[in-house]
DNA sequence: GTGAAAGCGCTAACAA
DNA sequence: TTGTTAGCGCTTTCAC
């Protein structure tokens, strides 16, 4: 990489005035600045990151921690976020907790060294279990801004966008239950997170203001067979005509078994799952979905971090934006 | 965050007594020595990323440029790629190119400012299409190594991570005509990318070498229904018995088509796919798949790049290594 | 209109 | 054993 240093001994002139020349400052004669340029143009020279982020204090860098790569719904936030810091002209760090506490609280160690100006995060597993927010509170106190997407740790005073878990399961179940579903079965491999819990808070509600109805609901664990689970609550519970799952891995598998089973989707089931429109074009018919909007969750996020980056009163009271799910209708519901 | 300056005056030494005491050099007494750590663990002191960067003229940090994070197995790559940095002190700075050949110039462009100490990137679609690697080669020119894998740009001189695609294909098709197969297809919506056109050559040969049967090829674009698509060639073919698919849409769809249309599988069909474990558990029966082992091939890059930046002499021979697929059986094949 | 110098935080050669 | 100084690449104030 060539430097300013390189490029004013080639030109004869002191390295200030070749960075004022390059920034195009008043003070510096028109032909200077034309043979500087030029000069810097074949060298293709480009400011050094680093010595403006130690000069500037601030890096232009976001760090992201993730506690699952392999999520399509993390995964697509991430993809909102580094679409819209790059349009602002930061870059993102990544770092994936692996839903490990340890890693978690690493990765925000390791970053809070000067290489990044603040965090976009979603809560690990082993944080919401062991409900440890020491280490976000310490890096706020530091003076590094937080925004929590999704799975957020409610103690923690900062941003926050969350989706309308409890109401989308609740809206999904109604849909259901005005289809004259009998028997509704929530089906969830999340239950162990804050989000999993509204979602099954949204279910109960709707299936007790019923009246009639009976709540049925089937957890399965990470390291359980899933399709194994699901074969089995099919069996047990076979007069099951709705389900509601908390996740596509959960609907997905449900509504294939269900085929498996002979049942015809959605004549004898309906099925509704918190997935993406690519889950949906996978299965067959296709799932109905509780949508998240994964990217535009993504998008606030990196918005509301750079926002209250780039705000001089950093004091600013803290916000939490709901970003509200969408119900998308397709073959897999009657209506 | 707490600088040397600062821990220095509040203990009355100068700032690189305060920076020898904290690397345990032996020129500083031991009193001392204990005094500084004893302020610096109080105030939670961190050496400065960027200092250390400017000083030492590596920012320990990756860039990766990835054609879309939405692909399982690109996510799961990146996942190898940030454990293993990780492992090695580095952090990783993530782009997405999507697809895009201006995006991904830019990115490389935007991080060869200092920003990074190499790239590992797997190449964009579009810049596959219209074959333009300059930005590569202007890249590694500029002493920036980059290693590439999975679609790699053959024209350029790095270290390269591929896959056995023609192998995988070969074997996968071989296996079904095995199985006595007597129509085997080919699916692939990935066949504008220099790994779908391996995939469809190994296809290919499996079916040439038979001797008795007839290639069959079905390519779908990125914009179209892949449903529609799929049902309609099952419609024109009836005939179809065997399925070998470039990736894991092509696949699961394939295999819930066909169930649709009341085949038996793998009794009257069997499907192969280039998909991933978690593909396969969403399926029922449980697809067969070539398994890439993205999450090693990841790892690989990352060791490969880090080897060569720490690399004294940077002339180093290139080099490519090929991390073989496996083809896991399971219940939508006979055997 | 141009240049010298300081400073961002750190390390290390050299001086005391 | 401790301190001074220079330098990494850049911007900016101030002097010429």
């Amino acid at each position: 990489m060539v430097t300013l240093k390189q490029l004013s001994k080639e030109l004869n002139v002191s390295i200030s005035t070749v960075s004022k020349a390059l920034n195009n400052s008043e003070e510096i004669g028109e032909e200077t600045i034309k043979r500087v340029k030029e000069l810097a143009e074949l060298y293709n020279y480009k400011p050094n990151k680093v010595a403006l982020s130690l000069k500037n204090n601030k890096t232009k860098t976001i760090g992201v921690i993730i506690p699952n790569i392999l999520s399509r719904f993390l995964a697509k936030v991430l993809f909102g976020i580094e679409r819209e810091a790059t349009k602002h002209g930061y870059n993102i760090i990544t770092c994936i907790s692996n839903e490990s506490l340890e890693k978690e609280k690493e990765s925000l160690q390791l970053l809070a060294n000067g290489s990044v100006d603040g965090f976009i995060l979603s809560v690990s597993e082993e944080t919401q279990i062991n409900n440890d927010v020491s280490h976000f509170k310490k890096t706020i106190n530091n003076g590094l801004p937080i925004v929590m997407f999704d799975r957020v740790a409610h103690d923690v005073m900062c941003d926050k966008v969350i989706v309308d878990d409890f109401d989308a399961t609740y809206n999904a179940t109604k849909n259901l239950i005005l289809e004259k579903r009998k028997q509704i079965v929530f089906i969830s491999n999340i239950n162990t997170l804050s989000v999993g819990k509204l979602r099954e808070r949204g279910y109960n509600k709707a299936i007790l203001e019923s009246g009639n109805l009976k709540p049925l609901v089937l957890k399965i664990k990470k390291k359980e067979d899933h399709q194994k689970k699901i074969k089995a609550f099919f069996k047990k519970n076979p007069s099951i005509d709705g389900i509601v799952a908390a996740d596509s891995s959960s609907g997905i598998i449900a509504l294939n078994t269900a085929i498996n089973f002979g049942l015809k989707v959605p004549k004898d089931i309906s099925v509704i799952a918190f997935a993406s429109k690519s889950d949906s074009n996978h299965t067959l018919p296709k799932l109905t979905t509780i949508r998240q909007h994964a990217k535009l969750i993504g998008a606030n996020a990196a918005q509301m971090l750079i926002h209250r980056m780039q705000q001089a009163n950093k004091e600013e009271d803290v916000k939490t934006k709901i970003v509200k799910t969408s119900l998308v209708k397709s073959k897999s519901t009657l209506r």
